[in-house]
DNA sequence: ACACTGACCACTG
DNA sequence: CCAGTGGCCAGTG
């Protein structure tokens, strides 16, 4: 292990995350411009699992799908958590996932 | 330097 | 609807 820095703008990005939020690997790597790609997201949270400081569990595929809860400790891992912020899971999937979507694009630029 | 792999996404058949 | 293929970027052997 050595790596770090690079993943830098991701993970700030899924540390500021809302409560009871979700948002997708190629929302953060459209936040953060073309020089990532969503595929780079996710070796970065690869990286970070077992960091108690990224929710990873917030951050899910364009369908919302958690296809990151194998990585969990658990398979119920992810759900439970999303579960534990109000967010309904249901079959691995996010319910009203266009509605908890949170996009970094909106949320973090946009001065009005 | 090369090949393989991966928590993805989109297109094509 | 499901399977296959290409593109993307970085890590590891």
């Amino acid at each position: 292990m050595k790596s770090s820095s690079f993943s830098a703008d991701v993970l700030d990005v899924v540390r500021l995350i809302p409560y009871g939020r979700v948002t997708t690997y190629g929302a953060i790597a459209a936040y953060l411009g073309s020089k990532r790609s969503s595929r780079t997201v996710g070796w970065i949270l690869n990286s970070t699992k077992g960091i108690s400081d990224v929710p990873a569990h917030r951050v899910v595929n364009r369908n919302g799908l958690l296809t990151g809860k194998k990585h969990f400790k658990s398979l119920t891992t992810m759900s439970k958590l999303l579960i534990n912020e109000g967010v309904n899971v249901e079959n691995d999937l996010v319910v009203d996932f266009k509605q908890l979507f949170w996009d970094p694009n909106l949320a973090l630029s946009l001065t009005s």
